[in-house]
DNA sequence: CATACACATAGAAAAATGTCAATATGTTTT
DNA sequence: AAAACATATTGACATTTTTCTATGTGTATG
């Protein structure tokens, strides 16, 4: 996939705040609208607003628009992007010499 | 595992840094002392310094002392417990109801 | 034992992030 | 069309993070 240094703090930004850490165990119940969402945590409107664009941001999340609503769920793709970007950067070469396989 | 908020976003801090990630592709190749991997980066001794304690402190990478040397590697635990933390932080809940599986 | 070396810590400045009140935008309802 | 509603954006401020210089600590070496 060849993700950059900074596509990837942009990916794992997502868990790096405690407030967004709670949003996906919210989340986790299924996709929900941010008023919903706003009634669970303690926080203005404006940051869950902030936060959920940092979420959409990092693909861990995505937003559906239905009327006047946004509706946020996790995404499985993003997901699992992350995954393989969280194993593929603490994978440890085998061998540094490809040809003699040392 | 059963992890807080708070702990999750101390590991995953440990790539929400450009240096930091960078420190990993450095560390890919094998156990390097502080000394080696400041010379692969454009930083101060000190920032580097700070920046191997917020890494140590995700778990995610390890120091071993040896005589004046401190030598960091990749912690293939430290990568598991991340890994399992965010499959769990993003698997959704298929049955919300325990008892009828709905 | 004095000096050099490797690394950590303290303290300060700069940059980035999180937060809220006020306001703007777009959508639905009356 | 006006009002109400859901969400986003703006601007300001506080907190956190990143970074550096200066200094401290422990270890090896001459």
């Amino acid at each position: 996939m060849e993700l950059s240094n900074k596509q990837i703090t942009v990916i794992f930004k997502a868990l790096c705040d405690e407030n967004r850490v709670q949003i996906f165990r919210i989340l986790q119940n299924g996709e929900l609208c941010a008023c919903h969402l706003l009634e669970e945590l303690h926080l203005s409107q404006p940051t869950l607003s902030h936060h959920m664009k940092v979420l959409c941001d990092s693909g861990l999340v995505v937003g559906r628009k239905e009327g006047k609503w946004m509706h946020y769920s996790i995404s499985a793709e993003g997901a699992k992007v992350a995954m393989d970007c969280l194993k593929e950067i603490t994978a440890v070469n085998e061998s540094e010499c490809k040809c003699c396989n040392k």
